[in-house]
DNA sequence: GTCAATTCACATGAAAGAGACCACGGTCTAGTG
DNA sequence: CTAGACCGTGGTCTCTTTCATGTGAATTGACGA
């Protein structure tokens, strides 16, 4: 205990390097957005009617992940709703990011969340669909008004429940009298908008901005104004920047990754009470930021998928040559057996495989092997290291 | 030797079921005046 | 008389199962040279 109280006084009394961490942190908004001027200028220009209550076109955004797109659409919507509510205009903007489970990502959750947003309740379940459109429509058109709705991470909602909703809401303006609507998607999948219906496709996509990557350069000035405002002076070893930015912009370009590769760096560091961050630390967070990652993916999974994972690993390291899906099932069927877990159908595995798969957590490629078949080839894409803790902690929760 | 048909081992799709959650309206019950 | 408890019905949503159909190349087998 006592030790425990000398680690504690000394964490207090430790200088640190650090003068605010929050700007390092994932929600943190920065005052300045950089290298995005065009698409600032670009996204005010289209949205700029509103404030004279026309429609503005509706609006598509790509843009890999880390590109800026959401912080840069609401640093310019949210100028228009200050300009809106100082002039009393009656503009309303909503975001909505349809990949949070339980908030946007069904049709009916999608309305509820709007009209909550619009100051109107509707229970979470139990009523039909078209009801809560009624419900929808006749707040929106109790006055005149013009909505704005920025559908964040717009594919995963289509991908769930296809296309219908964003038909029906593009179609919904026709029905009103007093009010309009605008939509802004947001996707970070390119090829998206070409799966969907043509009309759906044609009245959503009106106006186009692409968000690229950003490059090293870029990445560094970003890091920079971050690191201004966080670190003391002289607590970065010469060129970690540098490296730090090389390192991300190779894959993507993600900005997001770049800042809190540095902030685990910078972390690491701490830990080790060093006086500065180096370029040793960030090889070490990356590592870090990459198996949390996956141990965090893993340990939210349902007990199935957690099963079935742990036979890709089991057969993975049993078989040299390459694994396929009908290995996986008899693993997995042996194992439910003996944890006794009702084992699901092979249907089903296929799924789940493939869910890994987009996960990230392993590598699959269909194959033909003639007249022995056609199936999935399955690799794992974790680092060994990582491979070997995931399966302890695998074994952990299913009590192996 | 050549070429089309066959065949394997799944993949992939569609539909439908199960079970959890919930709203709503009606009926029953107990408490109140 | 009324508020609350307790149904039954009907709705969504997720996870599965069931049934059906698709698929790509190694293999087979008929055919002709």
């Amino acid at each position: 205990m006592q030790k425990l109280g000398d680690f504690f006084e000394k964490f207090i009394n430790k200088e640190s390097i650090f003068i605010n961490k929050k700007v390092l942190q994932s929600n943190y908004i920065p005052e300045s957005i950089f290298h995005r001027d065009e698409q600032i200028n670009n996204i005010a220009g289209i949205l700029a009617p509103s404030l004279k209550l026309e429609r503005p076109s509706n609006l598509f955004i790509y843009g890999k992940t880390g590109t800026g797109k959401t912080l840069t659409i609401t640093y310019v919507t949210n100028q228009i709703k200050e300009l809106a509510s100082q002039k009393d205009i009656p503009v309303k903007i909503f975001y909505l990011n349809c990949k949070l489970k339980k908030i946007a990502d069904t049709e009916y959750r999608l309305l509820v969340q709007l009209a909550y947003e619009l100051g109107k309740q509707i229970p979470p379940t139990g009523l039909p669909t078209d009801e809560v459109y009624k419900i929808f429509f006749n707040i929106i058109d109790e006055k005149e008004q013009l909505l704005i709705i920025i559908l964040d991470e717009i594919d995963q909602l289509v991908k769930r429940n296809g296309d219908s909703i964003l038909y029906n809401l593009t179609r919904i303006n026709t029905e009103l009298k007093k009010s309009q609507i605008a939509l802004i998607g947001i996707s970070n999948n390119l090829t998206f908008i070409d799966e969907l219906d043509p009309r759906v496709k044609s009245s959503l996509s009106e106006e186009e901005i692409i968000f690229p990557p950003y490059n090293a350069i870029q990445l560094q000035s970003i890091l920079k104004d971050r690191v201004k405002l966080a670190f003391k002076d002289n607590s970065l070893e010469e060129g970690l920047i540098e490296k730090c930015a090389a390192f991300t912009a190779r894959d993507h370009g993600d900005a997001r990754r770049a800042i809190e590769l540095l902030r685990v760096a910078s972390e690491i560091a701490e830990r080790n009470n060093e006086k500065k961050v180096l370029i040793k630390h960030l090889d070490e967070a990356e590592e870090k930021i990459e198996r949390d990652r996956f141990v965090d993916i893993i340990e939210k999974q349902p007990k199935q998928f957690q099963v079935t994972l742990y036979s890709i690993l089991i057969v993975n390291s049993n078989k040299n040559e390459s694994i396929y899906t009908g290995d996986v099932y008899d693993i997995y069927k042996q194992i439910c057996l003996k944890i006794g877990l009702r084992p699901l159908t092979q249907r089903r595995i296929s799924d789940i495989i493939a869910e890994f798969d987009s996960l990230g957590v392993i590598n699959v490629k269909l194959i033909s092997k003639g007249r022995y078949g056609r199936t999935r080839e399955i690799s794992s894409s974790l680092p060994s290291t990582t491979e070997s803790k995931i399966k302890k902690i695998l074994e952990q929760e299913l009590d192996l």
